[in-house]
DNA sequence: GAATTCGGTTGCGCCATATGGAACATGAGT
DNA sequence: ACTCATGTTCCATATGGCGCAACCGAATTC
């Protein structure tokens, strides 16, 4: 295993739910001995890749991520783009939005506009998810042929629930559907209780994809209101889609109000 | 060198002014031959730490720095009570506010709050400055021992101004100044032209410091504007010490209106 | 159209870096 | 004083990473 196998590995250990690291959760997440997470935790911290939890041994990310995360390019025609419409879709709809790219077999959120309903599905900045298992991340895997599908989940899928595509097959026919229609829908997939829909925009010039989406607690939003949502982003899509020159939404016929 | 040494020095290369790298652009600045910059490149692409710019065999920073930056503990209750301070001061002065940390002998921004003034200065989050040759890092330097300070500039200072303090003796004066009065300024230092009054404050108990500054136009500011803003900065600074039992302002004698 | 230049990649031998077991150090708890 | 958990260091060994040389493909120049 390489070092900078190994230095993501810690990175990648980095979550949410656990923004501190010891040296022996590390060994044991790891699967490999203290001394070595010993080492690999200090070198780390000597470039700066993490740094100490102040008065104590245990690690936390380091300065020079959170400076050099800033010239991620999180920022583009195509998403500011996203991001102006979906801020205007967030307004009418008072659900959350957001605009997330595909990184490797998952999705990323990059753009994240509060919803004002009362009751509502919150996913930080920079989180990420199975995309096969999201409706932003199916929006966007419907973008690639089935053989790149295929190639992004060599080690299978891990459905994180029912309602989630339990195979490849499935995945695929649900990305034929998305293929067809242009939005997607998931319902209780990754998260249990929330649902989505999404659609996606590609700027072929500068070969970039994203999906955008609206999240919402899936009790507490009837099927009118589904399809107002759904026609509201498939106009979205649409609007970027004619800006940017993205053939995939000429390919797609109108939808009739009631078409699921 | 280390790989994670070369790692963190490719990392280091991102600017503002350098979001892409090229193999040949890094075996330049780094002094390496082209092979050990294609192989360090593809590796850390590899791992998500880089990506490259589609359609181009260039670089840029990867989804994964995005993604664990996010973790980064750049908001505690210390820096929650500098915010809003700061946020209060930008709205009643019209100059742009930082909270700096210190990180080696730099400071690194955490905060920004935009000023109204129609001129202005603007640094992004995440940029990073000698700590000797602005205000709000002398603020914090000056919550070091003179020993701590040398250590940390064993390879010397390096003016980036005449402005700035030319030797070690020089700053340790400055920092001498500092201690007693409690604020630092900061003229044609960092960035010519621009101005900065710096105060720091530290939570004792998490053993966390840091500084907050206004920042402006040198030019545009006179005197008695500028004898306005340190009376802000260290009537806020007063308050959050008091919140968090900061023994250093307990030990600074209230300034008379015209003590420089 | 051929030759040259440039950016990037690969093969391969070598060695400096990284590893992991064992032993040790430190602090907390009893 | 003893035990336990966490973290560090020593040391022998393995190998990942390095850099030279050669190569490849595309773009440029003549």
């Amino acid at each position: 295993m390489s070092t900078l196998a190994n230095c993501a590995a810690v990175l990648r250990l980095f979550s949410a739910e656990r923004r501190q690291l010891s040296v022996t959760e590390a060994a044991a997440l790891l699967g490999i001995p203290k001394s070595s997470a010993s080492r690999l935790l200090k070198a780390m911290r000597e470039e700066g890749l993490l740094r100490n939890v102040a008065g104590t041994p245990r690690y936390e990310i380091g300065n020079l991520l959170f400076e050099v995360a800033r010239l991620h390019r999180s920022s583009s025609d195509l998403i500011e783009l996203a991001d102006r419409e979906l801020r205007e879709l967030t307004r009418q709809t008072g659900h959350t939005g957001y605009v997330s790219i595909l990184d490797r077999a998952d999705v990323l959120v990059i753009r994240m506009h509060r919803g004002t309903h009362p009751l509502q599905v919150v996913t930080p900045l920079g989180a990420r998810a199975p995309a096969f298992a999201t409706a932003n991340g199916r929006a966007v895997l419907a973008r690639l042929t089935d053989a790149e599908v295929r190639a992004l989940h060599r080690g299978g899928l891990r459905p994180p629930s029912p309602a989630a595509p339990q195979d490849m097959e499935a995945l695929l026919e649900a990305l034929a559907t998305v293929r067809r229609v242009g939005h997607c829908t998931a319902i209780d997939e990754a998260i249990p209780g929330v649902g989505s829909i999404a659609v996606s925009v590609a700027d072929p010039e500068r070969h970039e994809t994203l999906g955008f989406c609206l999240s919402f607690p899936a009790a507490a939003v009837p099927g009118r209101e589904r399809r107002r949502i759904r026609a509201l982003l498939v106009g979205a899509a649409r609007r970027i889609a004619a800006r940017v020159d993205d053939p995939f939404w000429r390919g797609i016929a109108p939808q009739l109000p009631d078409a699921a």
